[in-house]
DNA sequence: TCAATATAATCAGACGTCTGTCGATTAGCC
DNA sequence: GGCTAATCGACAGACGTCTGATTATATTGA
């Protein structure tokens, strides 16, 4: 039980450790952590999620929109794209009005996948959710919410909500 | 002012953009971003800061010691610290009685570049805690603080906290 | 003493992320 | 029509992160 600071026992981490980015960056870790754990065996990242859910929803778009919409740089998005493109779970159609676009679409398989993801991906919140009361998970969420809109036009992707 | 659901507006990202591991995601990249951007011209990122932080206040380290006290995975706190060493602000002795350590230690400029940061630094977090009024900057990093020490135990990288 | 185990560090491979740049294409303007 | 600006998407380069495998070294125990 080493509780004694008598010794002069120093904390490393003091001043470090209690920082919003410091803990921002351990908690982003633990998050991908369960994703990836929860969701092994569908071999599936939490940003491909993203995109399968994203499809899923509008049914078609482009790359860029995608973009838009999750709030992943341009290349992320391309990179992540092509990867499920190449897993046959999304097609990537030329779009006839302006060939500089790529239309996304999900396939049968990505529908499935997403499908068959969406029960993981809810026992990852109700983990990652846990550790809280109801009501300090709410607050959380709120708080959560209010810092990434606060910043939302500051950083080079905004997000794109009808909400506002 | 786009307010109606009237229209069969879809919102593409609800049930998803308030998911924890989604806006935690949104979180760090913009924590990151704000870091790059008030150390720009020292040309430093927060890993690398969190490395000359704690070999400032412990002296001396060695590697595993590093990723133990931050939290990182030992092959990414390799590469950090191999390009602090590249950059001569830190220097990599053999340890004599074990010769498997290398003790790292902080160089002059090291510790000038650390010096020097720590404002930046502070900017950094008061920048990111802006958005919250006092209390709610407090209620925020305590559950984060919560939720990080709760999962702790369970990533592959605990955090080695005196605290307890 | 020798074998088994544990630890430190490196390396290879994969993914996500960002920056910056470039070419292709479209759209706007004269 | 033709120049120009804007946009899309590709690519290269960099960093952080994780996993898994490997090597070198220590420690422990039979």
């Amino acid at each position: 039980m080493r509780k004694k600071p008598r010794t002069r026992e120093i904390d490393p981490l003091q001043g470090l450790g209690d920082r919003p980015g410091f803990l921002i960056r351990r908690a982003h870790q633990i998050s991908q952590a369960v994703f990836i754990e929860e969701c092994a065996r569908l071999d599936i990242t939490a940003t491909q999620f993203g995109v399968l859910w994203i499809l899923s929803r509008a049914g078609e778009l482009d790359q860029i929109s995608i973009a838009r919409l999750l709030g992943f740089d341009r290349s992320t998005t391309g990179l992540v794209v092509s990867l499920l493109e190449k897993r046959a779970l999304i097609t990537r159609l030329p779009n006839k009005s302006d060939r500089r676009r790529h239309v996304l679409r999900l396939t049968k398989a990505g529908e499935d996948l997403k499908r068959r993801a969406e029960p993981l991906v809810d026992r990852v919140r109700v983990r990652l959710e846990s550790v809280f009361t109801r009501r300090e998970a709410k607050i959380f969420l709120r708080l959560l919410d209010k810092f990434t809109r606060s910043f939302d036009e500051t950083t080079r992707v905004p997000l794109r909500r009808p909400k506002g």
